[in-house]
DNA sequence: GCATTGACGAAGG
DNA sequence: CCCTTCGCCAATG
């Protein structure tokens, strides 16, 4: 079940009054990737039927810093399977050995077998 | 309140 | 096949 987020306390409420039904799901999708496999933010957007606002589930992410849950955006590269991400966390080669921790390997800042690993949130929650 | 900028992605040249 | 443009939506200046 997901969690409401309380936005004034997690993030930051919309101007609009609009509900952050986005960047609740992004985090809940995100927190569900398994160990070992990763995401790609497109993936993420899909699953929440806007695909087109792949951008927006990088600024979860973004955002994902400042809440208090632990979000292992290092399970979210791009469609490429590239660690585009990488500069944002605290340092350049976290991401990077946090996913070899994992048992993925990395090979310039690109998930090795991105496909075989990656993981459909649209499979797996079953929609 | 308008303009610029993003951890993206698809499409067009 | 590489580069550019556009769309998406929220945040920031």
């Amino acid at each position: 079940m997901r969690k409401k987020i309380k936005s004034s306390d997690e993030l930051p409420l919309n101007h609009s009054g609009k509900e952050y039904n986005f960047f609740e799901n992004v985090f809940d999708v995100v927190l569900q990737i398994p160990k070992g496999r990763v995401t790609s933010y497109g993936a993420i957007a899909q699953y929440l039927g806007t695909k087109m606002s792949a951008r927006m589930v990088g600024w979860a992410m973004n955002a994902s810093h400042q809440s208090s849950k632990k979000i292992p955006a290092h399970r979210v590269v791009n469609r490429n399977g590239m660690l585009t991400g990488k500069h944002h966390f605290a340092t350049p080669t976290l991401m990077e050995e946090l996913l070899k921790k994992e048992g993925i390997a990395v090979k310039d800042d690109t998930v090795v077998d991105f496909k075989k690993i990656f993981w459909n949130p649209k499979e797996s929650l079953n929609v």
